[in-house]
DNA sequence: GATAAACTTTCATATTTTTGTCATTAAAAC
DNA sequence: GTTTTAATGACAAAAATATGAAAGTTTATC
């Protein structure tokens, strides 16, 4: 699960810096040098974060960070801005225009990391934490928990995931392909025929509860999860 | 439940500016612009966090936080500093001097209320002052003890922490990253792999009574703290 | 203010768990 | 009965966690 960054930067060293820190912990980074480049960047998939020169030539950072704020697709997409000692009172400026933080240059690479996970964790949308119940088998999202009939029941977490993703679409085939998306994530090389591996864990794992036929095999399909016989 | 703030700023309008960003978000704010006036200003009720501004006039905010600190009523009102950029390495003694957090000036108010969110969070749990028990094992926050089926434990300041906030946030999955939030606080720039260290002690400490499955790892997600199995 | 003790953090290594793939067997479809 | 598709068991590689120890900090004590 690689999160998209896009870092606006003038100075290409500054920039070539940030990319190889960040590429360093995982993260898949486009840049742009200005203004224009940057505009034409954020495009779908949209960038999870972006970091922002203040300073870009013309000061044309808080205009992006304005127009980005404007639109619908984009406005929630968390600003960190990049920012020199000295110009604190932009900083202000800066956060008015919708940045969610800032970073001092020069700042160390563990910094850099530190904060852009603070602001994703911030910003990453709480789902719903209810837990989901089907006859007996309860999935705990908060505690990260299965049991059946109070029962705790031991899966990896590939396992969790997919039964969480089934639990959360029941009632519906999947292919192999589709359950690899969804529960897998898009862009993992991964053999179709891997999902028979976890299901088949999964169908082990939570069986001899009374839970022999969740798992419903389509043939020529895929998967069904589902509470009817 | 509104809560009370002091906040101690010499620049009227920043304190203003921060008056009214709490007011805002339905905090009790008392003001104070010096040493004198904040040492008047904290007599019962007490502020349940107070702002600080380092570079008081004659330096006198380390001033004012080591004498609070000395105090047994006032020792455990949580304090956050305001400093100014360039005066990293004062940071260093405002913390040594028991401050909680700090925020750089300029701030957003996003931010201010944020971090006051945090502190409260990771603070307020103490001001509920009864102890803590499950299954045998008690935490008291007022004697700072903990007790395994009445046998004192010996545990260090982070160990002490991390428990507290495991009693007090139990049946929850918490991912490295949250537990450094929550118990070393938003600051702190610290390897997720040092928490494993940390859970181990903690584990180590409270073994051996009973309590070996309380911290449970729940691969690829984090540690959870649970009486149950 | 020096010295020792206690803690914290990091790192290297060991251990455990999980994962993806494959070969084989079983079941269904035609 | 042959072909197609899924189930299953085993296994090696990869990933995650546990652990021990070193190095650096802080705190306490004399």
């Amino acid at each position: 699960m690689t999160k998209k960054i896009l870092v606006v930067e003038d100075e290409a060293p500054i920039r070539d810096m940030i990319k190889f820190v960040l590429e360093q912990s995982d993260f898949d980074v486009i840049e742009a040098e200005d203004f224009d480049v940057a505009q034409d960047s954020v495009v779908e998939p949209y960038p999870e974060i972006i970091l922002l020169d203040w300073m870009l030539p013309g000061g044309s950072g808080i205009q992006l960070a304005k127009k980005l704020k404007q639109h619908e697709h984009t406005k929630d997409i968390p600003i960190i801005m990049l920012t020199a000692r000295g110009e604190e009172e932009d900083k202000v400026r800066g956060l008015d225009a919708g940045a969610d933080d800032y970073i001092t240059k020069p700042f160390s690479p563990k910094e850099l990391i530190a904060r852009i996970k603070a602001v994703l964790r911030r910003t990453s949308p709480t789902s719903n934490e209810e837990p989901i119940s089907f006859s007996g088998l309860i999935l705990d999202p908060v505690s990260h928990r299965v049991t059946s009939h109070g029962n705790a029941l031991k899966l990896g977490p590939t396992e969790f995931k997919l039964l969480h993703f089934f639990m959360t679409h029941s009632e519906r085939v999947y292919s192999r392909e589709q359950l690899l998306d969804n529960v897998w994530g898009t862009n993992v090389y991964v053999e179709d025929r891997t999902v028979d591996v976890h299901i088949r864990r999964l169908r082990k794992a939570i069986s001899g509860h009374g839970h022999e036929n969740m798992i419903q095999t389509v043939r020529g399909s895929g998967y069904r999860f589902s509470a009817k016989q």
